[in-house]
DNA sequence: TGGTTCATTAACCATCTGGTTCAAGACAGC
DNA sequence: GCTGTCTTGAACCAGATGGTTAATGAACCA
């Protein structure tokens, strides 16, 4: 996956509108005013986030009569999913350190855990 | 997850510098110098994108002499994977159809996904 | 003490973003 | 045709973003 094109997919997603369309869309197609019902934004609005969904190509559009529905594309997500994927194995470890982490710190007094960043733990890396 | 978070973690990764400073501190943790070598952009500029890095949980500062280590932090990413698996289903459908479409277009044996185990990682928040 | 290194803050600038309103395009039904 | 419905376009605005340079802070070293 090119660069540009996993900006475009995080930027859309970095808009909780654009995810809840995105929630409504992966229960359907659904045409704009559809989508737009929850919003309390005016109809360009949609418009314009439906664009950049779809310049994400997070979504496709048909058309119905006057009606142009959307729908979910699965592809840029899941490659979007596959980029955080490749980090598994780190934060898997990062995850193993907050473990030991809370583990030590859940037996201090609660003062001693307001100012963290030194005493973090320290796992190896590689 | 709030959504403010989930905001502040898809906007981080949307820009190719940031992902590409994750890249490295997945490798382990680094000083700002040493995260701004690649980049052809002044020190400031680095210490924005790790300030937005910061705003999103996605690393952590400790302190060594002069220097500022930065650390990845795995959890915020693990809750994007996993929101953006909530999805799955939908999109598995969506895959499912490019295969189809795929097959129908390339007539050929599609021994397609093997590549996608995910098994979403270790059940840990949500 | 004073100089050097590592990093951030301040001030500024151009561009992007998310919203608005008003106007227009595309189509169905009468 | 005319009218109403669904959707987009154009123009505008405020605030965020990504970059710059110059100045400042904080810590080491000699």
């Amino acid at each position: 996956m090119q660069a540009a094109q996993l900006d475009a997919v995080f930027a859309a997603l970095a808009d909780p509108t654009r995810r809840a369309i995105l929630a409504k869309l992966a229960r359907g197609e659904a045409t704009v005013t559809e989508l737009a019902a929850p919003f309390d934004i005016s109809m360009p609005a949609i418009s314009k986030h439906l664009k950049v969904l779809q310049r994400a190509r997070l979504i496709s559009r048909g058309r119905d009569a006057q009606r142009r529905p959307c729908r979910l594309e699965a592809a840029p997500l899941a490659q979007a999913a596959s980029w955080i994927d490749d980090y598994r194995r780190c934060w898997e470890e990062s995850l193993d350190r907050l473990d030991a982490y809370l583990k030590t710190v859940q037996q201090q007094p609660r003062r001693a855990r307001e100012q963290r960043p030194k005493a973090r733990p320290r796992g190896r890396q590689h």
